[in-house]
DNA sequence: ATGGTAGCAAAGCTA
């Protein structure tokens, strides 16, 4: 598997994993743990699915964002010695008005309740995961991606998205490179399987690490691996990595 | 505006 030799390579201490496609039993966790890692499932048959690997032993498990009533494996959260982590996989929304779409808006404000809730005990946190919305102009590839009301750019999206920053959450990436970082250096974290999206460039930023304040105080550096997209039976998603001390 | 590709799972849905 691609991810377990990416792991190998880089060896980081906590992985978030979205899109496991497969129950808790279906996951190939002997892979994982030759590695060296404990797991923490919160897995779905065929759709969506998130799971948290850590070096460390994983703790107080919550699957699930609470007080939400959710068919779909989308939120896992636990405590990986003084670090709370969250695997998130937001819905994708479909299109500008959907069901699906206010589904994803509705799984917006829950999370920014429980962010909310979860800051207060200023600790060290990281919510990671595929947020389904390139949040500013530089997080697309060009101006035109922005217009009128597509799924990731559209208004409300971004609204919601930075909704969660207005919090007091830092996007970790966009503190490695600013938004006036120049076009063309592979900012992005997601390219679709269609219309040769890669091969021209055209992806979008749509999977963010935000840290809590005291996450934030211990920034070291962050990016994007995007390379690993142009390898063969590549995922459309890039992996994103922040360092913190 | 449409359809382009890929994964899962076995036709069509999701992204």
């Amino acid at each position: 598997m691609m991810v377990v030799e990416w792991l190998r390579e880089h060896s980081p201490d906590i992985v978030l994993l979205q899109e496991i496609k497969c129950e808790n039993a279906a996951f190939p966790s002997e892979f994982f743990e030759d590695l060296g890692y404990n797991i923490a499932l919160h897995g779905q048959k065929t759709y969506h699915g998130v799971a948290i690997l850590a070096k460390l032993p994983i703790e107080d498990v919550i699957r699930g964002l609470p007080d939400f009533e959710d068919p779909q494996s989308r939120y896992i959260e636990a405590l990986v010695g003084a670090v709370r982590v969250a695997s998130i996989y937001v819905p994708n929304g479909q299109e500008v008005g959907s069901d699906k779409f206010y589904y994803k808006l509705n799984f917006y404000n829950r999370l920014k309740a429980h962010i909310k809730q979860s800051l207060e005990a200023k600790e060290i946190s990281v919510w990671g995961g595929d947020y389904n919305v390139a949040p500013f102009l530089a997080d697309g590839p060009n101006e035109e991606a922005f217009k009128g009301e597509r799924i990731l750019t559209s208004q409300k999206e971004r609204e919601a998205f930075r909704e969660l920053l207005w919090l007091g959450l830092t996007d970790a990436v966009r503190v490695q490179y600013p938004e006036d970082t120049p076009h063309g250096q592979h900012l992005f974290s997601w390219w679709d399987y269609r219309a040769n999206s890669w091969a021209q460039n055209k992806g979008f930023r749509i999977d963010h690490l935000l840290l809590s304040p005291p996450a934030a105080d211990r920034f070291e550096a962050a990016g994007i691996e995007s390379q690993v997209r142009a390898l063969d039976k590549a995922s459309d998603h890039a992996p994103v990595w922040v360092k913190l001390r």
